[in-house]
DNA sequence: GCAATAGTGAACCAAAAGGTTCACTATTGC
DNA sequence: GCAATAGTGAACCTTTTGGTTCACTATTGC
């Protein structure tokens, strides 16, 4: 059901699978028309593709000899969640002063 | 300075890390309790523990032969700033009738 | 009908991840 | 002083990543 956090996490651990997200991100889009700005073969680009959709972060639609990929974005809210347990720990006070500290010990080094 | 997203993503991929930090949430911890009921060995965890230091995600204090580590969340702001930028996607009406559609089409099938 | 286009699969490769064991260095408790 | 403890480094192994090329299927434009 919800594609786990471990493949999610690591789909979008890479920059060109990041790129294709965020290309995703203004609508849908052809693999080929996708892949033609990186620098690699359309084959390299397409196992890209397939880690995207093991993570269940693209949908795709065949038409004829055409796929189509689509954002699908919800396993990013459950990314979403996992990282945002540990805002108060970069948005707290105790965070701030811990950081001072941290500038302290540097200039002290 | 900003330690990059591939490295934070790719170190909060992995379900060992993630429990680290997890731990870590609760306050500072030294490597060997903290590596105890994880079924690997000391050293395997150590190299879980220096993938985190890598990503800027723990920090390391050294005291005679113990090493305490805390957590360091900085990074994870910026791993969710890059996240939620997609949050429209799957919080906006637009992705409910999406979703609306996508289950409409899982019954047709 | 046929050539061009879209994409996949298989085989291969180098590098990194995730783990092991063993030997080793420091440090500490007693 | 000495044994136990904390952790590292090196060597090794298997699996996965990230890439390639080549051959192939299916579709489409003309």
């Amino acid at each position: 059901m919800t594609a786990n956090l471990d493949s999610v996490f690591l789909a979008i651990a890479d920059p060109t699978r990041r790129a294709i997200l965020s290309r995703l991100a203004e609508g849908p889009a052809r693999i080929s028309d996708m892949a033609a700005p990186f620098p690699m073969s359309l084959t390299g680009f397409c196992k890209h593709v397939r880690m995207l959709e093991r993570a269940g972060l693209v949908r795709r639609t065949r038409r004829g000899r055409e796929n189509t990929l689509e954002l699908s974005a919800k396993p990013l809210r459950d990314a979403a969640g996992w990282v945002s347990g540990y805002e108060r720990f970069w948005a707290s006070r105790l965070d701030r002063l811990e950081a001072f500290f941290a500038v302290k010990k540097e200039n002290l080094q």
